[in-house]
DNA sequence: TTGACGACCATAAGGTCCCATGATATCCCA
DNA sequence: TGGGATATCATGGGACCTTATGGTCGTCAA
């Protein structure tokens, strides 16, 4: 396997450890990067994070915008200067830093969404109602992508 | 890790004294520099510092104009005239020189912010300033970005 | 002498490593 | 196919090391 899939819930110990789900570190150690790289999502309270094809994205974002720009001052700053590179330890376990877990709101447990290159680190609660509203949009999506391949259908069996 | 990431924050003692965060020394000395390069940002109230391969950019980037020309002229005064190499104590802590601190208005602590090749000293609060407003330009673009792409495929998707 | 500066030592907090345990899942063999 | 042996996983706790930070002492220069 070599995408991150499926989420999992963990607790936090008492010394703010997390376990990182089994199949997570499996892929993580499949890429070839010891330790995780995250940062705080751009527009959700959530912390994206993964290895070295997250990294590569980053970096191709970033080079995307001419060297010296304005943008991609603004790109960088906010991307690697908000990043980090958390250890993991002998169990697999990392410590998130107070900024990453304020910005998601996460006190007790921590849900690991894989969302393919990446994952994500949310907040249980909050977890649970972006991914109810996701789904009612999803739901709505295929509902119009229904709807025009019925058309299209049609349409085709009218020539 | 190769590049310097994230940001730390860390205070001044009552000799003028910081510490270097552990992480980016580990970057310096993978790079084989001993001290630290640095020089006043030049559009932010805000100091440069990294090692070879900050040294290198600035090269690269003078030696792009042509050698006697008012712009390499200006650059070689501008960068390498405000330049110093401070150099690390046993502890991995700088004393920055007066002239720099006051460009970043620097006081009594010292926000340090990874940009990958090289790193930025700030002045705490103007940094955070600094990132709310870079965090704003950047989900403003990756707004753009979205719909733009959005735009290509279905514009794809018509032909 | 005095003041600045550099080398060296001290320490508390936090991070890291290592081992232990219970629970669950997986495997293997009858 | 069933059921026990084994491996894996999440979680807990203690020992140790690193880090940031403070201070002391000597040295060199003004």
């Amino acid at each position: 396997m070599d995408r991150f899939v499926s989420n999992f819930t963990l607790r936090l110990d008492a010394k703010g450890r997390v376990s990182i789900p089994a199949s997570f570190r499996a892929v993580l150690a499949r890429d070839g990067h010891d330790g995780l790289y995250c940062y705080p999502a751009l527009d959700q309270p959530a912390v994206d994070a993964g290895g070295n094809a997250l990294l590569a994205e980053i970096e191709a974002l970033i080079t995307s915008y001419p060297p010296y720009s304005d943008e991609r001052d603004a790109f960088t700053l906010s991307l690697y200067g908000t990043s980090e590179t958390v250890k993991l330890d002998g169990e697999g376990r990392v410590i998130l830093s107070e900024a990453l877990k304020s910005h998601a709101g996460i006190t007790e447990a921590i849900a690991f969404v894989g969302l393919g290159h990446k994952f994500q680190i949310w907040e249980p609660g909050r977890f649970r109602a972006q991914l109810a509203e996701a789904t009612g949009t999803v739901r709505a999506l295929k509902k119009q992508l229904g709807s025009r391949v019925a058309a299209h259908e049609a349409q085709k069996a009218r020539e």
